[in-house]
RNA sequence: GCCCUGGUGGUGGAAUUGGUAGACACGCAGGACUUAAAAUCCUGUGAUCAGCAAUGGUCGUGCGGGUUCAAGUCCCGCCCGGGGCACCA
C-alpha cells in the first residue's frame, strides 16, 4: 500500500505533509529527472579540476537482462565516482556495451531475428534497469562495440597491428614499411624471424624475392598475422565451438561428435610483448593474486632445446627437437614423449605399433585440451621408434606419444625424467618403464624428486656436478656440439585472433593470390554485410563465406572475435564521438589511465591481457602517452544464485516438504526463488507459476509448511535463481537496493544473493529520515549548536566512511552509517551543523535521499557537489582507554587508565584489582606485557 | 590435473599492523503502543556447564600440528566450496 494513502487514511482532518513520511518512490523518480535535465552527470574533457577516471567492465547486453549481481560492481564504481566528486575531482565514469557476441548470433540462428535488432533491444533493457538504480554515468558517452562507428575504429587499429612488427633490439613495435627498409639493406640477421626461425636471408635474397614470397615472409613478422590452427570442429553442426559448447568430446546442443580440424585463422602475436607483460605488472596496483595469474599465464621459463636423433624403421624423420627447463638431467631421460597431433608421427611408428598409435592418434583427436590437461589417468602409446642421447649414444630411448603432452606448448616434445618428474614418474611406472637413478640418496624410489640441489650421479660427464652448475655446462655443450641451445620460453601463445562467426568486426582485409591486401583507412567501417541465414558458410567458414559479394571481393570471411572491442574501449568513452581518430590525443592525456577499474576475476587473463597489449601497442606506435591501461583494479566478488528445490514424489502430482524426502523416490525440480520466503513456497503461487503447469500440485507439508531445499549455484534464468533488481528497487527504493548490494559483504568477495536482510538496510534509511522528519511533529531538525559529544559522533563516522571508502570496504561503510544514526538518535540530535555532513559523505551511497534531505534542510547548491566534510582527529581524541587484562593471554578483566599514565603506576593498580589477585594467587609473576593503547597481559 | 581464491554464531558479515572474536544487520524469542494488524520502539540472543539471580567456569574462527606472552590473523600438512585454463562474455 501506498505509504501516503496509509497516511490519507489515518489522519484525515490534518493537511498533508509530503516529509512526514520517507516517500522514496517519489523522492528517486524527483531527483533522477532533475539530474537528466540538468545535465548533473555530464562530464567535460576541458577542466581546471584534477581528472579521476573510473571504469566498469562494460556488460555484454544478454538477454536475460539484468540481474542482482550485475550492479555489484556498478554500485561499487558508482560510490567511488561520487566520493571523488565531492573531493573535488573532475570524474570520468561512463558506461557502454560489449555487443557483439555469440548468444545474439546463436539468438540469430534460433530465431531468425537479427543481432542487431536483439542487442538493441536488449541494450534498451539493460538501460532502463540500470537507470533504475540511480549510477552517475554520463550517458552521452555511451559505447557499443557493434556500433559501426565504434568498429570502423577497431578496424583501424587491427590495420595498425597488421601494419606492423615488433622490434627486438628497440623492444617496441615500428611500422611494417620501415623492416621492409631493413630487409633491403641488410636482410633478416639482426631481425630473426618470430613466426619462423629457420627463414634466413640476406638483401640480395630479399630483392630476388617476388611479391608473394616477400608478403609471406612479412605475414610472420606482421602482429596481427594470418597462420593456421586448430578448432573444435563439430561436422554435423557444420560448425567450429567454444570449449565450453563442447562436452566428454560431444557438442553441448545435440551430442555431436566433435574433432579437431586445421583451419587458417588471424593471431596477435602477444608472445613478443611476453616480457613487457610481465615487466609491466610493477606499475599497475592489480592484486598479488591477479599479478600470480597473469605471470603463470604468460609462463616464462628457461632451459634448452635439445635436438634427438631418431632411429626408425622407415627413417624417414631424423630427429625432433625437445624443451626443457632441466637440461642437467639429460643423463636420466629414460623415455620421451611426443604430442600425439604431431603430424609427422604416423612416419616414425613401427610396422608393430602402427596400429595402436593410430588409435591412439583417433582417441586423442576427439578430445578437448582441457580434458587432455585434466585426465588423471595415464594413457600413452609407444611409437616402436627411439631417440638417442646425444651424450650416451648407445642408449636407446623409446619415444611414446601422449595426451598430455601439447603440440602448442613448446616445441610438443619432451624429454622425461622419471626420477625427477612426478608425471615422468607415473608415466614410467605405468608403461614398465626401468627409472635411473641420477639423483643418488635424494631419490627413494617411490616418489619423484624435482630438486636442484642434487649432486649427479650415473650421469656420465656430470658424475659429480651440483645440478645448477650441470645445467651450464651442458647448455655449452650442447651449443658448441650444435645440437642445442639455450632457450626462453613461455606458456602462453599467440592469441587466436578470428572467429569463424557472423556476429562480430569483419577484417578489413581482401585476398588477392593468397596475399592479404589491407583496406584504404578510407573505406573505413567495412559494414557489416546481410545475411540470409546465420548458420555456418562451406568447410568450416563463417556465415560472410555465403554471401557472393563478399566472397566475390576477396573479402575476409571470418571476423573479430569478442575481445576485439573490448580490448581499447576504455579510450573510446574519452573522446566518444570523434570521427577523424580513435581518441584525440589531447583527450587521452588528460583523462590518462584508468584510476580505478572494476570487475570481475573471470577476466584475469583474457581481457585484462589483451587490453594491456592493445594499450602497448597503441603506445608503441606514438597514438597514447601512457603503456598500462589500468592503474588500480579491483576485483569484485561474484554474486551466486541460491537455488530453491521441490520434491515430486516420483510419477505423482504430490510435493513433499525438503524435511521429510529421506528415502523417498524423488524428482528434484527447480523452483523460482521469487515465489519462497526464506526456504518456505508460496504454495498458492507455485499452482500459478509457469502457465499453471503444477496447477494440481497437492502438497505434503511440515509443520503447515512447505520447506524448500537450497543449494548455491552460478546465477541464471534456467536455474530460476535470478532476482531482478528492478523488483528490489520498486519495492525498496534504489538507495536501499544500492546500500544493500554494498552491506551484503566484502566487494571482492563472492556470495550467494539473500533478499533477506534488505528490510535492515530500509530501515536505517526510515530511521535517519525521523532525525529530520517525524510523523506527529513534522521537520524537527534545528539551527542549535552540536554538543561534544555529537560531533565526536559525526567525526567518528567522517573518519571511519573516509577511509574505509578509500579502501573500497564499502560494507563496513554501510554500518558505519548505521551506527552514527543510532549513535545520533540515541542522543536525539536533530542539529542542522552534523546532520548536513552526514548528508554529503551519504550522498555516493544514497544519493537521492541525501539530496532530498539536503534540499529540505535549505541548504545550498547541490549535494552532489558540495565538499566533502574535513575530519578534525581534536573531536575525537580519547583521554583514557578501557583496557583487556589479560592473563597468559586469557581475557580476564577490564580496566580504564589515562592514555598518558606510566607503566609503574599502571602496573600496580593491575596487579591490585581484585580479579588479578584472583588469578595470579600464590603465583610467580614471569612477566608483565603492556601494549600502550592496546592491552595489558600478565604471564604467570 | 594445473593456477588463483575463500571457509568465523541459525544467516550475511566485523575484527585495517599478531593484541577484548562475533561490530552492524537479518532471523528468532519476549515485551510496549494498537480493538486488531502493519509500522515503530525496547530487551535478550555463539555453544555449554554451575547458579533463583547477579555472576562465574570451560569450549569456540573448516580439520590436524607448530611458532608466540598472545593466533581468525604467521608457518607446515590436509579437507571442502568458488573462479580460470586460451572460440561464453
Amino acid at each position: 500500500m501506498d505509504p501516503f494513502a496509509a497516511y490519507l487514511g489515518k489522519k484525515r482532518f490534518q493537511p498533508p505533509n509530503h516529509h512526514m513520511d520517507y516517500n522514496f518512490r517519489d523522492i528517486e523518480k524527483k531527483w533522477q529527472r532533475h539530474w537528466e535535465a540538468s545535465g548533473a552527470y555530464t562530464v567535460s574533457n576541458d577542466s581546471t579540476k584534477p581528472k579521476y577516471y573510473v571504469l566498469d567492465m562494460f556488460p555484454y547486453p544478454s538477454g536475460a537482462g539484468l540481474h542482482v549481481g550485475h550492479p555489484l560492481g556498478y554500485i561499487a564504481s558508482d560510490i567511488f565516482a561520487r566520493y571523488k566528486r565531492l573531493q573535488g575531482y573532475n570524474v570520468l565514469h561512463p558506461m557502454g556495451y560489449d555487443a557483439f557476441g555469440l548468444p545474439a548470433e546463436q539468438y540469430a540462428i534460433e530465431h531468425g531475428i537479427h543481432p542487431a535488432d536483439s542487442t538493441r533491444q536488449n541494450i534498451a533493457t539493460f538501460e532502463k534497469q540500470l537507470n533504475n538504480i540511480g549510477f552517475c554515468f554520463d550517458w552521452s558517452r555511451r559505447v557499443n562495440t557493434s556500433d559501426p562507428g565504434y568498429y570502423k575504429w577497431t578496424q583501424w587499429i587491427f590495420l595498425q597491428l597488421f601494419g606492423s612488427f615488433y622490434d627486438r633490439p628497440l623492444k617496441k613495435a615500428r611500422k611494417i614499411e620501415e623492416l621492409v627498409a631493413i630487409f633491403t639493406h641488410e636482410g633478416n640477421q639482426d631481425y630473426p624471424c618470430p613466426g619462423d626461425d629457420s627463414i634466413r636471408f640476406t638483401a640480395e635474397d630479399w630483392a630476388g624475392y617476388d611479391q608473394k614470397q616477400q608478403q609471406d615472409i612479412l605475414m610472420h613478422y606482421r602482429l596481427a598475422y594470418c597462420g593456421y590452427g586448430e578448432v573444435n570442429w563439430c561436422e554435423a553442426l557444420g560448425t567450429v565451438l567454444a570449449n565450453d559448447e563442447v562436452v566428454n568430446g560431444v557438442s553441448e546442443r545435440g551430442g555431436h561428435p566433435v574433432e579437431k580440424k586445421t583451419l587458417r585463422q588471424w593471431y596477435l602475436r602477444i608472445t613478443e610483448y611476453a616480457d613487457r607483460l610481465l615487466e609491466g605488472l610493477d606499475s599497475v596496483e592489480f592484486s598479488d593474486a591477479m599479478k600470480e595469474m597473469q605471470t603463470n599465464w604468460i609462463g616464462k621459463s628457461s632451459g634448452a632445446e635439445i635436438s634427438f636423433q631418431i632411429e626408425s624403421e622407415l627413417g624417414t624423420v631424423p630427429s625432433f627437437t625437445a624443451y626443457t627447463t632441466r637440461p642437467d638431467t639429460i643423463m636420466g631421460v629414460d623415455f620421451c614423449v611426443l604430442a600425439p597431433e604431431l603430424d609427422w608421427i604416423i612416419q616414425i611408428a613401427s610396422v608393430e605399433q602402427r596400429p595402436e598409435v593410430e588409435k591412439y592418434i583417433a582417441y586423442v583427436k576427439s578430445r578437448s585440451e582441457r580434458e587432455r590437461m585434466a585426465e588423471k589417468r595415464i594413457t600413452g602409446c609407444f611409437t616402436g621408434a627411439y631417440a638417442i642421447n646425444p651424450f650416451d649414444t648407445d642408449k636407446k630411448i623409446p619415444i611414446y606419444i601422449s595426451e598430455y603432452v601439447l603440440a602448442g606448448y613448446g616445441t610438443g616434445a619432451i624429454m622425461a625424467v622419471p626420477c625427477g618428474d612426478e608425471r615422468d614418474y607415473k608415466f614410467a611406472r605405468n608403461f614398465q618403464i626401468p627409472i635411473t637413478n641420477i639423483l643418488g640418496d635424494l631419490f627413494d624410489g617411490e616418489t619423484a624428486n624435482p630438486t636442484k640441489d642434487a649432486k649427479l650421479v650415473n650421469s656420465g660427464f656430470l658424475n659429480g656436478l651440483p645440478m645448477r652448475e650441470a645445467m651450464e655446462v651442458v647448455i655449452d655443450k650442447l651449443t658448441g656440439a650444435g645440437i642445442g641451445k639455450r632457450k626462453i620460453n613461455y606458456r602462453m601463445r599467440d592469441a587466436a585472433f578470428s572467429r569463424q562467426r557472423y556476429w562480430g568486426e569483419p577484417f578489413p582485409i581482401t585476398w588477392k593470390d593468397g596475399v592479404a591486401i589491407p583496406l584504404n583507412e578510407k573505406e573505413l567501417p567495412l559494414l557489416l554485410p546481410q545475411v540470409e541465414k546465420y548458420g555456418p558458410g562451406p568447410g568450416g567458414a563463417g556465415p560472410l563465406a555465403t554471401i557472393e559479394e563478399w566472397t566475390g571481393k576477396g573479402l575476409e570471411t571470418n571476423t573479430m572475435p569478442g575481445y576485439a572491442g573490448s580490448s581499447w574501449y576504455f579510450l573510446r568513452y574519452m573522446d566518444p564521438h570523434n570521427t577523424e581518430a580513435f581518441c584525440d590525443p589531447a583527450a587521452s592525456s588528460y583523462w590518462n589511465q584508468v584510476d580505478l577499474y572494476i570487475g570481475g576475476t573471470e577476466h584475469a587473463v583474457g581481457h585484462l591481457l589483451y587490453s594491456r597489449l592493445w594499450t602497448k601497442i597503441l603506445y608503441d606506435l606514438g597514438f597514447i602517452s601512457f603503456q598500462e591501461p589500468f592503474k588500480k583494479l579491483l576485483n569484485q566478488g561474484m554474486i551466486q544464485g541460491s537455488s530453491r528445490f521441490v520434491y515430486r514424489l516420483h510419477g505423482t502430482q504430490e510435493f513433499i516438504s525438503h524435511g521429510l524426502i529421506a528415502g523417498q523416490q524423488v524428482d528434484k525440480i527447480h523452483v523460482d526463488v521469487n515465489i519462497v520466503d526464506g526456504v518456505e513456497l508460496d504454495t498458492e503461487a507455485f499452482k500459478k507459476w509457469k502457465n499453471q503447469e503444477f496447477a494440481n500440485a497437492t502438497f505434503i507439508l511440515e509443520d503447515g509448511k512447505y520447506i524448500c531445499g537450497v543449494e548455491v549455484e552460478k546465477m541464471s534464468k534456467s536455474k530460476f535463481n535470478t532476482v531482478n533488481p528492478d523488483v528490489l528497487v520498486e519495492k525498496f527504493g534504489a538507495d536501499t537496493f544500492r546500500m544493500y548490494e554494498m552491506f551484503l559483504g566484502p566487494v571482492e568477495q563472492s556470495k550467494p544473493w539473500d533478499t533477506k536482510g534488505i528490510e535492515g538496510v530500509h530501515r536505517f534509511l526510515k530511521k535517519l529520515w525521523r532525525l529530520f522528519f517525524e510523523e506527529e511533529k513534522g521537520a524537527v531538525f534545528t539551527e542549535d549548536a552540536p554538543t561534544a559529544a555529537e560531533l565526536k559522533v559525526l567525526h567518528k563516522t567522517i573518519q571511519k566512511v573516509q577511509s574505509d571508502t578509500e579502501r573500497y570496504s564499502f560494507n563496513t561503510v554501510v554500518s558505519a552509517f548505521m551506527v552514527c544514526v543510532n549513535e545520533l538518535t540515541e542522543l536525539k540530535c536533530h542539529k542542522k551543523q552534523i546532520l548536513a555532513p552526514v548528508l554529503i559523505m551519504l550522498t555516493p551511497y544514497a544519493p537521492h535521499i541525501a539530496a532530498e534531505l539536503w534540499q529540505a534542510l535549505g541548504e545550498d547548491g547541490e549535494v552532489l557537489d558540495a565538499q566533502f566534510p574535513a575530519f578534525n582527529p581534536a573531536l575525537v581524541r580519547e583521554s583514557a582507554k578501557n583496557y583487556p587484562v589479560s592473563i597468559n593471554g586469557k581475557m580476564r578483566t577490564n580496566m580504564e587508565f589515562p592514555l598518558d599514565m606510566d607503566k609503574q603506576s599502571l602496573e600496580a593498580a593491575v596487579l591490585g584489582n581484585e580479579v588479578v589477585q584472583k588469578w595470579i594467587e600464590g603465583k610467580t609473576i614471569k612477566k608483565f606485557i603492556f601494549v600502550p593503547g592496546k592491552m595489558i597481559n600478565i604471564v604467570i
